[in-house]
DNA sequence: CCTAACTAATTAGCCGAGCGAACGATTCCC
DNA sequence: GGGAATCGTTCGCTCGGCTAATTAGTTAGG
């Protein structure tokens, strides 16, 4: 058992097997409900009603990316715009009981593609991922930390937002 | 130690780091190289001169689409088309010095979005990764098993192919 | 008070990357 | 020889990123 000589690949086929894992992802959509819709949408359920900047930042993507696929939510109401009072240049967007209620449907599909691979791991291989997803999870994560540019500015301005009720942690 | 009840939101939680973490490093291409064309060329590397059809499979998309693809690889010399003598259909696709070049300095880049953050990881961390990654092109993998729908059909059948000179290892 | 500067979201338009359907060209096989 | 199958391509669609420019609203200063 040689784990010693660090993989000097790691990168490159991470890249690699991250790039061909997530086209296959993309591809097989819940539905006409895209994966990109409901990353998104799980962000919002996470974090609570969002304004667009808030989830464009949280969804690591440039605003008008997440106003067309805010829009595309609403329109199979999923979710709902509501401008903000005090400052009506925000728009909030908040998850409706279909939008809870897919998320919901969706976290079940145990016939989803992945699922299903997974029930042919070997219970140890199963294991190693699960150990590895938070590291998954903090690389891509809203640490940010070198945040390429210009947009920690992004989060945070109006009135509280603060985790309401109604999380689901897909 | 109950790493019983297993972690029943693993799969909705690794595809959306999948996603997420998947469209990050879609993005940032390798110069005017994109990371689908890497994928594809990393791919002709490893299994060798292949028909259209074979790279097709092994990327797992359709047809089309690589027809498209081969032919920007084509245009940046990455690549050349050959059309078989025996078959007057198939045409294969053979890595160039050019290609195996970038491929080579592609696969040194430590600056790349992901080497960056790997760098900042706990070694655990980074180990729990490496035991993963296998595991992950695995899920990716060319094993296909369920395969979805047709196109084993879809792979060999002209004359020899079998893994020439030249891998890479990408 | 009114203008200038800033900020949030949207619109417009580009491009890559998937897909399916339809189409030549070629080969296979009866 | 001729119909069926196969390979690659073309056409046209959708989605999902992006930048640049626009619109609407807010805030700060003179």
């Amino acid at each position: 058992m040689p784990p010693i000589a660090v993989d000097i690949d790691l990168a490159p086929r991470l890249r690699l097997a991250l790039t061909r894992l997530g086209r296959r992802l993309r591809q097989q959509s819940d539905g006409d409900v895209t994966a990109t819709m409901l990353s998104a949408l799980s962000s919002v359920d996470r974090l609570g009603p969002l304004t667009l900047g808030e989830l464009a930042g949280a969804e690591r993507v440039q605003p008008p990316t997440i106003t067309r696929v805010a829009g595309r939510l609403e329109e199979r109401g999923l979710v709902q715009r509501e401008v903000d009072e005090r400052d009506r240049r925000v728009t909030r967007v908040r998850l409706t009981g279909e939008g809870r209620r897919l998320l919901a449907r969706s976290r079940r599909r145990k016939d989803a593609y992945i699922a299903r691979r997974l029930r042919d791991l070997a219970p140890d291989d199963v294991a190693a991922l699960e150990r590895a997803l938070p590291i998954l999870e903090r690389l891509v994560g809203d640490d940010l930390d070198s945040a390429g540019r210009g947009w920690g500015p992004r989060l945070r301005r109006g009135g509280g937002v603060g985790a309401p009720p109604g999380r689901t942690t897909q």
